[in-house]
DNA sequence: GTCTATAACGGGATAGAC
DNA sequence: GTCTATCCCGTTATAGAC
């Protein structure tokens, strides 16, 4: 694609036959950046539905509308894929974690929480799952970096709760199952969705159900830590 | 297998040269459960930990101490061996639940089924994870199964549930995201045991810490559906 | 950058001797 | 019942033309 030589717009300076223009390198950066995307997110569909070891380079590269050489092209091998994947999506995945603060109302900074994951739950159903298989397997392959982020997050997370503790505005809770049972619940409705679905009939996507959800959680865990 | 002829050993009537007695059929009965059994604990440890497609029959036979071609003597395919495995531990995994009864106290009955969740995801995390796996797949396996016998369950400690609520027993609780959420977090400490050592350093197996998550599980829930 | 062809490998399942 | 050898397929990754 953009092959063609062309002189650079902005200089108008002529240019050796076939040097591209900066203008030309940038519509391919942005064009590579765009397929790269298109393939990761084909990725991501299949990795989070069948595992690493259960899906081929084949059916992502016919998913992203490419060819397998050429997806090969553009990520080294299929487990170069695999952990630039969870790499890009780890950043995403932990940011409602960070919104919470001492600074809140406890009861209202734990309502927050458990919506935003509720939602990450709702609109990345196939990140929650890839996580899930990942960290179920002993996440041999970030397992390094999960830790290491989340440890710093948990930390601060612990000394909030605490400090909310310390303050009488929260019972004398555990601060880290707490965390564990937001994260299990709100997850629970994107990883356990064929049983959810199965069940009750609905998924998050539904916005009546999403409510009731999130009017559930909420109940429950502040009616057991809010002091009355 | 015990495919070969033989006089039925009750009638006491002559055998032909070479035909097994009652007693050695049993013994070799016993055996072929025996050699079941122990390739399906194989099985579970591998499926479990790296899903059915990143197991290869040669890992399965090696653990289990047998060749390849005893073991697919024993099981026609691996898919087999797979779907008897999930079939065999669906009662098992059940259990907890069947047990909660509307003729107890709901604060015991809640207390009771989260302690024997957790017990269950402590002497069987390979159980926890292969289920895990499976369902967050779609369950393409035995999903009716497994949906079939749930609804059943469901219908029934929904019922339980909601006759404490109408009894003034239980505050206004949605039922089915009560099951799902004491699920999803006991469950949570056998599927994301990874990540809870990671960050806490203990597994269930630590008696403190089991008692720990216990008392907070129970403290959070009860407080949240226990009337004042 | 993109494609086709193919190398190189591992896996499931079967055949057949013992 | 158990073992070894082998078939055959799907898979990843590379080579090389365009």
């Amino acid at each position: 694609m953009a092959k063609s030589p062309a002189l650079d717009g902005r200089t108008g300076t002529r240019r050796k036959r076939g040097a591209p223009t900066e203008a030309s390198l940038l519509r391919r950066q942005r064009q590579t950046d765009e397929k790269r995307r298109v393939i990761l997110g084909a990725a991501l569909e299949l990795f989070s539905s069948f595992g690493f070891h259960g899906t081929s380079v084949d059916q992502i590269a016919e998913r992203a509308d490419v060819s397998k050489g050429n997806l090969l092209y553009y990520f080294r091998s299929k487990e170069a894929l695999y952990s630039t994947l969870l790499r890009e999506l780890l950043t995403i995945w932990l940011q409602p974690l960070r919104a919470f603060d001492r600074d809140q109302d406890p009861a209202e900074a734990i309502r927050a929480y458990i919506r935003q994951k509720l939602i990450a739950s709702r609109d990345n159903p196939a990140a929650s799952r890839l996580f899930c298989i990942e960290v179920l397997q002993g996440a041999p392959v970030f397992g390094g970096e999960l830790l290491a982020n989340l440890k710093t997050l948990m930390a601060e997370k612990r000394a909030v709760i605490e400090h909310w503790i310390t303050q009488g505005k929260l019972v004398n809770v555990a601060a880290d199952h707490l965390i564990f049972l937001i994260w299990a619940t709100t997850q629970h409705y994107a990883d356990f969705s064929f049983q959810v679905k199965g069940l009750t009939g609905k998924t998050l996507g539904n916005t009546k159900f999403f409510n009731e959800v999130e009017q559930s959680l909420c109940d429950i865990v502040l009616g057991g830590i809010i002091p009355k």
